[in-house]
DNA sequence: CTAATTACCTACTAAAACAGTAGGCAAAAG
DNA sequence: CTTTTGCCTACTGTTTTAGTAGGTAATTAG
């Protein structure tokens, strides 16, 4: 039931490419050192967003990589389910139609889909922009 | 982003439970034939929730498991946090005190704080009891 | 033109997690 | 005392995770 550090540093990288945008490009090493992350290892998440059209790409020198849209218009979910796969709680729901034998009698599918359904929710109520402004407001939980 | 086999196993064989309560004490061989489980690994599963007094194991003959308490005072929450060790969708929350050197500033924290008070929130609203008696109740997306 | 810079591509690897198996010991009932 | 059942320890094959290594291709500065 974790995210892993693909989508986590997807989205911290998204962040600091809105936080940083004023040269337009920004080369992937500048945001490797900002965010303590791997560079090689990053490379390969930004390889996908960029051919899943998130972000665009520019080679050579004065290149790097650029949001390619608006910040307020990139939601969390759609990052976190191009560099998570998917976000589906259980394997069953991963496809559009579940090929589980017992789907049309299982007693637990019903709560894994109304999960997959909160879950998604959440995560499209939430903008770039937004996560790039955060402030407490976030937070349900006692104080941190 | 899965809740594994494990969390999984352990609510059917809790609702199996609820479902075949009548001679109190259920053999494990029974349950696993019925779901179809490998016995040997649910063994495992059921040993560990009998250490959590969620269920009461009897040895020898006539033995096997029954619940522990009613099964309207179960959530889907204590069983899953059990099983599968913790709900938290990012290593930081694990604990209770955050040890990340940058949970005072991350810009992604309170997100991750949010998802896990829903989560666990989803979760604590859902009763064995009501996973037994699970109908369409539960589903919100399209026709299944 | 050349050298530096940058994205992009393929392959590999160590470690952990997952999903079991195997073989027993311990207790309880008939 | 034999059968049944939970309980315990150890092992194993597969997959996922979190990278590393070493290149190629495009772009720009000088």
């Amino acid at each position: 039931m974790k995210i892993s550090t693909r989508g986590r540093y997807a989205l911290r990288v998204m962040i600091d490419l809105v936080d940083h945008a004023e040269n337009e490009y920004v080369p992937l090493k500048e945001i490797a050192d900002r965010q303590n992350i791997s560079l090689k290892y990053v490379e390969a998440i930004m390889t996908n967003l960029s051919k899943h059209h998130l972000v665009i790409g520019k080679h050579g020198k004065q290149g790097g990589y650029k949001l390619a849209k608006d910040s307020r218009s990139y939601t969390a979910l759609e990052i976190l389910e191009i560099t998570e796969g998917s976000l589906a709680p259980v394997g069953c729901l991963d496809c559009k139609t579940n090929t589980c034998e017992m789907h049309t009698y299982c007693k637990t599918l019903p709560m894994w889909e109304g999960l997959q359904k909160l879950v998604r929710d959440y995560f499209s109520s939430i903008s770039l922009k937004g996560l790039s402004e955060t402030s407490e407001r976030y937070i349900f939980g006692a104080g941190i």
